[in-house]
DNA sequence: ACTTTAGGTCAGCCATGGTGACCTACCTTG
DNA sequence: CAAGGTAGGTCACCATGGCTGACCTAAAGT
């Protein structure tokens, strides 16, 4: 809270070390989120794409406004995306089951092989950290993680076994 | 958890908690990053500026090459960004004491200000998420980053010293 | 003296975010 | 049923922050 820099602060919480920290944090992002850049650009998209298409492909069937509150972007800048991923053939959009104003989204055959070939170094770097860090190291990456989110967000990502995020579709 | 670390393959590399990984690293780093997004607008800067100033600020004198090195961009995107940093006062440039071709950046007094206002309630949402995890979950957050991020960082990452960035001007 | 290096600069392109306004279709509710 | 809210789309436009290519200076290094 107040002055991290007295010596009653244990020392994780020294400036230094939450600056350390920080730095981690970036650094493993620029390189994690990087790496697929290549591929992508040979098929002329963008990052922003690939994350639509990562997320669409872990909750099949998310419908526009889920997709929206998890990008946190405006339905307009997904708009453009979705769009050109529709066109593409990556993605479809179903009508949803009970309300029927809602566009469920979900990969094509294709846009799955698409969305595995992007995904796919991405995850080898994670295991090969994974594997070097050990079991405890991971769980506490996940903690501190954990904690790093905004409150809206800590129940979807908390469970392993990662349900599609939850529909309140009852009124 | 204890007995995850045996087996050929442990069940924190099974295919859905590299998943839950990849969205924790999204999450941490989408709602960490645009923490002073609200106060970077209000004084017309972008979050470029924020990154430049705050490894000028944890770097003090490091050289432009430096900086490129660790942001991964090109000479002309950090250009406008300095340019922009200097002509409002924040960052000056020295020359080099060794190599006078260099030029050594450092915040003025205005932009050390800034920079801890900037960082501040990042700062504090680190902190409260390493206090929340405990000593030993932060010391695992450190190590799976710092498996994740490249070579070529490590080094400078790893020591939480954090000395300048390695200066390969022998003679 | 020549080459290489650190850095800067100009001009233009593209991707990806934003805003405001306005639209349809569908659901909910009095 | 009528009215209002909601899911989603769309158009026009703007800002940020990456990129490339070409070209420049000054200072090292040899």
């Amino acid at each position: 809270m107040a002055d991290l820099k007295s010596g009653v602060n244990p020392l994780f919480l020294r400036e230094e070390d939450l600056r350390q920290g920080m730095e981690l944090l970036f650094c493993g992002w620029r390189d994690f989120a990087g790496e697929p850049d290549q591929l992508l650009n040979s098929r002329q998209l963008g990052r922003a794409h690939h994350r639509a298409v990562y997320f669409i492909g872990r909750h099949p069937g998310i419908t526009v406004g889920e997709l929206l509150a998890i990008l946190k972007i405006t339905k307009q800048s997904l708009g453009r995306v979705l769009n050109q991923l529709v066109a593409d053939g990556l993605v479809m959009q179903i009508p949803g089951a009970r309300d029927r104003r809602q566009r469920c989204l979900k990969l094509t055959a294709t846009g799955e092989t698409l969305e595995r070939e992007l995904t796919e170094t991405q995850r080898q770097r994670l295991a090969r950290a994974y594997r070097t860090a050990g079991a405890q190291a991971v769980e506490g990456f996940r903690q501190v993680l954990l904690g790093l989110v905004d409150e809206r967000d800590r129940a979807r990502l908390a469970n392993t076994a990662a349900p599609a995020p939850n529909k309140p579709q009852h009124r």
